[in-house]
DNA sequence: ATTACTAAAAGCCGAGTAG
DNA sequence: TCTACTCGGCTTTTAGTAA
């Protein structure tokens, strides 16, 4: 990218000659000469990020362990989020019971006042939770960057921060996905909120089929 | 990635942000908060990143430029490789005639050395020449890693290098397909090469479809 | 409020070199 | 050969501050 080599360059280097999968065998010097920097300095890449656990050196060579590739995994689904960004995407699942946490969260201003101002409308007083089919589809959604509300202290409790994206339900009525950095739901359950009462407006019960598309 | 930002995270921050698409109004306090580094440093970045031309800052805010798009899609390529790698895949195309190129190349040890050593076969004096159907099915080649062979000085002049990916034709016989780095031929003609005369191991006439298995 | 300059501190690089 | 240490010098960061 810019003309001297960083740790990353390193580390994408690695990747190329599939470290992931296979040991990589090249000495400091040979790994210096490809990247443009001394022996010295990539010894001391090698010996930092051994340390901070994102490869292993053994005597078949260098192999990136999982620790890194997770993280390389979050850096690649933004960039499929900004190059392959589809205008919209459509999710299934069906009504469940909410744990009425939102309720709760909702009524306070603290949030109210960031949906209204972050996402132009005040919200009902009260979430629509789908139950996606599988959890894989809150994927994207869970690497992909989002509208943010903040965090704050209430009444001596720290209430986590969360991201919103805007979507329309059942084609019909706007709304937005709203997912808790620290979610008592598992990653299959979609927490909705709207201006309106969802489950009235669109009236749905429990078990019926809602479907959810994530505009951008 | 690591406790302390660079550039390049300031990059990946302005992506997430969609500056590619709409123009990010952030104050340089702002951006260097969220990037845990100094308003100063920010600035002096993003100094930088606008004379290296990969963005532009106007009253709208600031803009990621084409270049920069260009270079991070290559990283998107590498990354999307690693991640979402198939075992192989195929590239169609019909049979042309060649331009005779290879046959040259070929014929010089400097060459056929080089891909006995690392592709371990001893190629036939000739290439395959696909024409494919799109340019587009050979872009994941032109970003992937592939093996390299090495250009050299011959007779005053310079043969410059390659790199390959072995593959199977018509799901029968292997070979390599080879990609100079400053082909006479579009993007869109594969060149084969092979231990045997493929021509003549498959029966193939100009015009014939012909199938190349990518394999890794 | 904002950006960006200066200058001093902090950190990084690589030549030399040991093991 | 190889890796990795030291240390002088160069680069980058950030506090202070001007515009």
């Amino acid at each position: 990218m810019f003309k001297k080599s960083t740790h990353f360059d390193l580390l994408v280097y690695l990747l190329e000659h599939r470290a992931n999968e296979v040991p990589l065998k090249a000495s400091t010097t040979e790994l210096g000469d490809d990247l443009g920097v001394s022996q010295q300095t990539v010894s001391r890449w090698l010996i930092e990020m051994e340390q901070a656990g994102f490869l292993e050196r053994k005597h078949e060579g260098i192999m990136l362990l999982p620790l890194f590739m997770e993280q390389m995994e979050e850096l690649y689904h933004t960039l499929k989020d900004v190059y392959e960004a589809p205008d919209s995407f459509t999710l299934e699942g069906e009504l469940v019971r909410g744990m009425s946490d939102g309720k709760y969260y909702l009524g306070l201003p603290g949030y109210t006042e960031q949906v209204k101002e972050k996402l132009g409308f005040t919200p009902f007083e009260g979430t629509l939770n789908v139950l996606l089919k599988s959890k894989d589809m809150k994927k994207p959604l869970l690497y992909a960057h989002g509208i943010d509300l903040e965090g704050f202290f209430q009444g001596g409790r720290t209430l986590g921060s969360a991201k919103c994206f805007p979507c329309k339900v059942n084609g019909k009525v706007d709304g937005a996905i709203i997912i808790p950095l620290r979610s008592h739901h598992g990653p299959e359950v979609l927490e909705i909120i709207s201006s309106v009462d969802l489950r009235k407006k669109l009236k749905l019960k429990d078990g019926d089929r809602v479907e959810v598309e994530v505009l951008r």
